[in-house]
DNA sequence: AATTAGCACTCGCCGGTCAGGAGTGCTAAT
DNA sequence: ATTAGCACTCCTGACCGGCGAGTGCTAATT
């Protein structure tokens, strides 16, 4: 009978991912003996690798090789790792030391922290910025520009900033603009950009702005200037990965590649990463992108006061080293959520 | 003797360059007399091709392989090509479709433009932004945000935003910030923002502004939102590279991935362009940085009224279908500038 | 009953050899 | 000046055999 995990079973399956991990090679069984120190012989190994292996935690790639980690293998590793460590001094150290340079605008915050999840995993770093939706309103101005082209600018309580150019059917004049984006700052302040919107149809529907066409006006402007279209996301260090041996093979890197720049699919995946507060991770197909095969994703939320903003993480191959890169997205998503609460 | 290039040798040239362009494979002399009907025997076609070795415009892999063009090679077939015909119907249609989709926001312009190069060329499209210093100043705005912090927003006249968060020393109240914004919007209306720096120095030195502390502050205050970082560039259709039987070589391929990281090299490169108006054509290692070998560079300014604002083009390998992608380059700009030229 | 030594077997990898083919360069004929 | 003919080069792919790492099984050991 298959015994399901004894102790020592889990000592050596945990021994072939961390060797398979660091390696990138099909691990033997006399290599795991003699390079973990085992008591045991090298025949002894091999039964639990068999059992191993018939329990779907290992597989071979041809008879005489050794045996890599299936997704399930390094699930369990995951799993039972949850004694998380935090992360290095060091790493730490280049995480703050980068959330400090982060200065100046919104966005450029976000491409940075990409860049830092990337440089101090060796993998790809990935920020999903906070769907403006979620963002509580400010302010709105609107900026002639030439002729009848308008700039509508709208600004979040964080500062985020988005802007959209309006075509107008008719010139405005400069007073009644003003006015208008009085209006709209007088009954917006303070919700969020996704009530904004039901409060915008009921303001519409109201008496009020029935008589006076200036507000009906500034209520449809309003609705030209927001912007639904799809989130923002920053992806690093596509160049890091190609260090990873797996992508020797031109195929896999296609695949990434053409998953980078579609963005829409893995946006969805960090978005569905939202619901579930503090750190995910994705391992091979659990993503069900197959566009990602043969991918691990480690992601995190960060948050600023009570409610959630957005994700950020690392994807790297299935064969990453999860003990690092768990503590550095945990950390940096910290880091993340204080620079955004500041205030 | 060495006959420089009479019309058959330059015939012969053409035909072996675009064969290697259609092959990516060595061309042979048989190849060569069969694919282009000429009536001439290979061995005549053997005695010309080595002739054009020794003039450096052909290369062989080994003895008993076909030839490839050199670069000086591509040079001359690009010079000599002059003649450019204008882009396909179909080319044509779809980047004017596609020019016209791009509404929202002015980045979104500049991405959407770099897609469309990708698409069509089915190598990799770029963009530069222009310079945000070549714009010429609308407006500035100041936004409190929680505390001490601040929001500069800065609008150009075509509708470029850059906004950027500043850490006050203390608060500023409301009508202070607003009275700031109006001074400065009445001294730099109608500046290019290379001008308004000067002015910026000139004005902290009059009279007027060493009584009134306010505008001095302002003036303070606008040297902190001015971003005089990198400039934004936009690269797209790295898959499509991939597919390119160059890059069966791994190593090839993270050089480019490196050199479009750091954007930095190819910024400075796209930068000189400005100087020389219309179509430049940088190949293989014309454009002196070591990341771009084997690679060539396609790219045209765009314009706006008189001033050119900035650089687009195409990144493809050496052997590059440069007489499609020329005419596209070409179509793409002279759309974008229409596009910004509509007032 | 669990562990281990021993051993036959499998299979990828590496280097060497060999035939085939594409292409060249040279020479001599046209 | 062009071309036919031919020897030569060198890449490619197939095939082969030995090596080594690793397995699975069996029998001996603890």
């Amino acid at each position: 009978m298959l015994e399901p995990m004894n102790n020592r079973n889990r000592q050596i399956l945990e021994a072939i991912i961390e060797d398979y991990i660091s390696t990138a090679e099909p691990i033997g069984s006399g290599a795991i003996r003699s390079r973990h120190g085992l008591s045991l012989s090298s025949a002894t190994i091999r039964n639990v690798m068999s059992d191993l292996e018939e329990l779907g935690f290992l597989a071979s790639p041809h008879t005489s090789a050794g045996r890599i980690p299936t997704e399930k293998a390094y699930r369990f590793y995951v799993d039972s790792l949850l004694a998380v460590r935090s992360a290095d001094r060091s790493e730490r150290d280049e995480i703050r030391r980068r959330c400090a340079v982060a200065g100046r605008d919104v966005e450029g915050v976000f491409r940075e922290i990409s860049q830092t999840l990337s440089s101090v995993s060796h993998y790809m770093g990935i920020v999903a910025a906070p769907r403006f939706t979620a963002h509580i309103f400010r302010q709105i101005e609107f900026i002639r520009l030439g002729g009848r082209r308008l700039l509508a600018i709208l600004v979040s309580q964080s500062g985020s900033v988005q802007n959209r150019i309006i075509e107008l059917q008719e010139e405005i004049p400069a007073e009644h603009l003003t006015k208008m984006a009085n209006y709209l700052n007088s009954i917006l302040t303070g919700l969020t950009i996704a009530e904004v919107k039901s409060r915008i149809i009921a303001e519409m529907q109201s008496e009020k702005s029935n008589y006076d066409s200036l507000m009906a006006d500034a209520l449809k402007l309003w609705q030209q200037s927001i912007d639904n279209g799809e989130e923002e996301i920053f992806i690093e260090g596509q160049a890091n990965i190609l260090d990873q041996p797996e992508f020797a093979d031109v195929q896999q890197m296609k695949n990434i590649f053409r998953a980078i720049e579609q963005k829409s699919q893995l946006l969805s995946l960090l978005d569905s990463c939202i619901q579930a507060p503090g750190i995910n991770i994705f391992i091979g197909s659990e993503s069900h992108l197959n566009s990602m095969s043969g991918m691990s994703l480690i992601t995190s939320t960060y948050v600023s006061g009570k409610n959630t903003l957005g994700v950020l993480g690392v994807i790297g191959p299935t064969r990453m080293g999860y003990s690092k890169v768990i503590p550095i997205v945990d950390y940096t998503a910290k880091m993340l959520t204080r620079l955004l609460t500041v205030d």
